[in-house]
DNA sequence: ATCTATTGATTGGCCGTTCAATCAAATCTA
DNA sequence: TAGATTTGATTGAACGGCCAATCAATAGAT
């Protein structure tokens, strides 16, 4: 039917789009390139899309989309528990479905061209915003429980963010150096840090909310 | 007198390119942009720097320069300790010497553009590996001298790192929402986690607010 | 047959690069 | 020191290539 090649189409050119970006970098995509690794000719996309900028737009859209659905099912699927929902966030945000180097390498392209383009700009800090502030409730929530009073959730929220942001990037330069699973062990001590108890290592029923520091300094 | 000019356009060139691609992206970054910046006919370009290339790649190993620079100058300086030292590199890494926008746009510029250039992705792999091997040599230090057998010096360095370059990101994006020295806050709190002994905020019945700061920085 | 989807050649503009000409500074000459 | 000559620095125009966007023509679907 035609919406379905329509979509189709879409997908394909979106798809192509991500890979030429990954392979070549934001400065060097052309529209000949996408239009061949889609293999398609080159005035469709202007077709499917008014203009090179709108293809783009769209292809930042859609990894969104992707992120926030893959982040939601996941936030979802482990209930009210926030400690259960921040261990997931980490799971989502380095794991395979999102954390690959192709998709990481795009969404580095975009960040790298949001100073000058406004359009660019508002939508990725609306979603960072996003995420830290359901990010934040959780670390609230858990601090409520926990009994934490020195932490600002705030903060925790940023730092997790940050660490994770910063891991994308070195999975893009440096694949063969990223380690998926030190990265989620480094963000859960992060935590662990903050939340002793809670993601603390040595959690087996015994309530260490009180003085959370000692235990680590034993020789 | 000569070499004098020889050295002053060359800088005079490389920071109207840092302006321009801080300003436009690395994308729509053009010579003709970038003289005019600099106030200088287009052809002066190619008289300095061969090419296009040569001026963006000489751009990133000035800046490049100017961080390794700052980074030693401020880590010889706190002497030997090593506690003192990765404070000191956080005080660097946010600091208002290298973490400005202006700086961190271009840096995440080169970022988005390694993949597809080995000679950009080759530079700024090496200065990351440089990066982290020395950090990792300060938490080894510390976990040998305070005791601690059970972290990894390696994955504390890779994820001070990845936060660092995470806030970078955020500083690039959204200059407003980027607060220095909660950033700071964060990174000491990272480590923290790991060292509470020397980085905790209950050291000697000390209050929290700039303690660790004032006592390290101390030589 | 009509409408949609698709093609690929074309166009017009922009950008990196080259180059001949000009200007300024330094060195040489007497 | 003053003029002559060489060397280096700077300009702006011109060239050629590439790329986004357009469009007329065609194929395919219903």
């Amino acid at each position: 039917m035609r919406s379905d090649v329509k979509h189709l189409r879409r997908e394909q050119l979106i798809e192509a789009t991500i890979s030429v970006i990954a392979r070549r970098g934001f400065a060097r995509t052309t529209l000949a390139l996408v239009a061949k690794e889609a293999k398609l000719s080159q005035g469709i996309v202007h077709f499917y899309f008014k203009s090179k900028d709108g293809l783009l737009f769209e292809t930042l859209s859609y990894l969104a989309a992707e992120y926030e659905a893959t982040w939601k099912r996941a936030v979802r699927h482990v209930g009210p528990d926030p400690v259960a929902a921040l261990d997931a966030v980490i799971e989502v945000d380095l794991g395979l479905e999102v954390c690959v180097r192709k998709k990481v390498a795009v969404w580095v392209a975009f960040w790298a061209e949001t100073p000058g383009r406004p359009k660019y700009r508002k939508f990725c800090t609306e979603l960072s915003a996003d995420y830290v502030a359901q990010t934040r409730d959780m670390c609230r929530q858990i601090a409520e429980r926990g009994g934490y009073v020195d932490i600002d959730p705030d903060n925790v929220a940023r730092g997790l963010n940050a660490m994770i942001d910063g891991y994308w990037v070195e999975l893009m330069m440096d694949p063969r150096a990223f380690d998926r699973e030190r990265a989620k062990q480094a963000c859960r001590q992060l935590l662990a840090g903050v939340f002793p108890a809670e993601f603390g290592p040595l959690v087996g029923g015994v309530d260490m909310s009180g003085a959370s520091c000692d235990k680590l300094t034993e020789a």
